[in-house]
RNA sequence: GUGGACGUAGCUCAAUAGGUAGAGCGCUGGUUUGUGGUACCCGUGGUCGUGGGUUCGAUUCCCAUCGUCCACCCCA
């Protein structure tokens, strides 16, 4: 590792040329799905009122208690960095008057900031991708959002995935539940592991899906919460597995499943993979009815989901799908002063006719062979040559350097024409 | 926050039961001064993460610190 003072901070990474363009294609294709359903993009500020976090996802949560970047600003108001995007959604929502008595469907790509102990597929700074409905309140929607997410496995590539679904019904069913909850495993209060034991008052919903093997008897035996659903939240909930079902979506009921933030309820679901060690949720979302009115509106209907594309990421290098950045078409060799000169205004001329020609120049000059070797390096498919024979015939000569075709010498006027060819032909392999 | 592993050249990694370090790849140049890639040859590269301690002497042993990785926790 080279030796530099400042580093960059702990669990904050640059994405390197050689990565960026694996960015750019996974965001690409996020996007396009996710606008094909109809989804339009809002962007939020990535400082916000501490508050605005802290009423959202609850005190409780460690992510509020002790994972955020807060700090007191210039004016006294203590701000933070965002660690998630839904709050930020529903207050500019609420801002500007868009949940009035409307159907909004938002998407947002960006980064997150949580201050956690970095390991594989956790970063302090990391990048969300996510889906905001307000205004909806049948399972439509929350089948939507399933099957938009499906979606985008299946742009990228991946199929070693499923989605888990389950209810937590609305509030006053989940308290009767965690109540009964709490009553079954304080029977068993010596049993319990450390971890188990503090959450029992904290969060008991959380001591469902330990990952403690010796647990796991105990918790079969648990009461579910899909036995406390009223009427209406058990058949919003079948009517999206029905669907599920005829769809043939990768899927499976998990009664365990639950959600670290406080504003949801009744439908939550999560993506899977197996392929990424313990941080193995792709993308987790569910409905969140009660957050507006928590936050001071008037109710409104509202489900969402974020997906980590970080871990997407190095879910789609763990099973090996290549990304290769599309190659240079050319690079331009110039030899002499002369030539030098001419060539601005030869390449000004192509690069306006062409806007996708990916054309580097040479620079800090250099005989044939440094120019060639340079114009190897670069990865580019054809070398253009302007040398003295060139300028005296205003021609350039054209040399594949990926294929064994001999080179040609052609007019300069034939320039753009040559290469609008090698485009159309080259980027649609 | 808890626990474990690990920091040696730009990269991937060796070595030294404590005597200031090597290879491959890369990079530079040459064989080849209007032609790159292959081959061969030359060269370039490191206060062994940082600070302290033990020692005649530390990259090696000890402590601290920073960082990376993995798991728990938490979460996308």
């Amino acid at each position: 590792m080279a030796k530099v003072e400042i580093q960059s901070l702990k669990g904050m990474r640059d994405l390197l040329p050689e990565q960026s363009y694996q960015w750019q294609f996974v965001e690409e294709k996020l996007r396009k799905v996710i606008e094909s359903y109809g989804y339009q993009e809002i962007r939020t500020p990535l400082l916000e009122k501490t508050e605005l976090f802290k009423r959202s996802m609850g005190e409780v949560t460690d992510v509020v208690e002790k994972e955020m970047y807060s700090f007191t600003d210039l004016n006294g108001d203590s701000i933070s960095l965002r660690p998630e995007a839904t709050a930020s959604c529903v207050r500019a929502g609420m801002q500007h008057g868009k949940l009035q008595q409307q159907i909004q469907r938002w998407w947002y790509s960006g980064f997150m900031f949580r201050h956690e102990k970095p390991q594989k597929g956790r970063y302090r700074q990391f990048q969300q991708v996510g889906v905001e409905v307000f205004g909806l309140q049948g399972p439509d929607i929350d089948i939507e959002l399933m099957l938009l997410s499906w979606q985008l496995w299946q742009a990228l590539g991946l199929d070693n995935v499923i989605l888990e679904v389950n209810s937590i019904g609305n509030l006053t069913e989940r308290q009767n539940y965690k109540q009964d909850l709490v009553k079954y495993f304080e029977q068993y209060k010596s049993q319990l592991d450390v971890d188990s034991q503090r959450r029992l008052y904290t969060n008991p919903l959380r001591i469902l899906d330990s990952k403690n093997p010796e647990m796991q008897t105990m918790i079969a035996k648990a009461p579910k919460m899909l036995d406390y659903l009223s009427k209406q939240c058990q058949q919003h909930f079948v009517e999206i597995t029905t669907v599920l079902t005829q769809l043939k979506v990768p899927y499976r009921v998990n009664p365990y499943l639950v959600r670290g933030l406080d504003y949801y309820n009744q439908t939550v679901f999560e993506w899977l993979t197996p392929d990424l060690g313990s941080q193995g949720t792709i993308c987790a979302g569910g409905r969140y009815d009660g957050l507006v009115t928590q936050l001071g509106g008037k109710a409104v209907p509202a489900i969402g989901f974020a997906l980590g594309v970080d871990r997407l990421i190095d879910l789609i290098q763990a099973t090996q799908i290549k990304f290769t950045p599309p190659a240079l078409h050319a690079y331009w060799i110039a030899i002499g002063e002369q030539a030098q000169q001419q060539s601005w205004s030869l390449q000004q001329s192509i690069r306006q006719a062409l806007p996708q020609l990916r054309l580097l120049n040479n620079c800090n000059g250099g005989n044939f062979k440094t120019q060639f070797k340079r114009a190897d390096k670069s990865g580019a498919l054809y070398a253009i040559v302007l040398a003295e024979s060139e300028l005296e015939q205003a021609t350039v000569t054209i040399k594949p350097l990926r294929s064994d075709e001999q080179q040609q010498t052609i007019q300069q006027t034939e320039l753009v024409n040559y290469f609008a060819t090698i485009i159309r032909t080259k980027d649609n392999q």
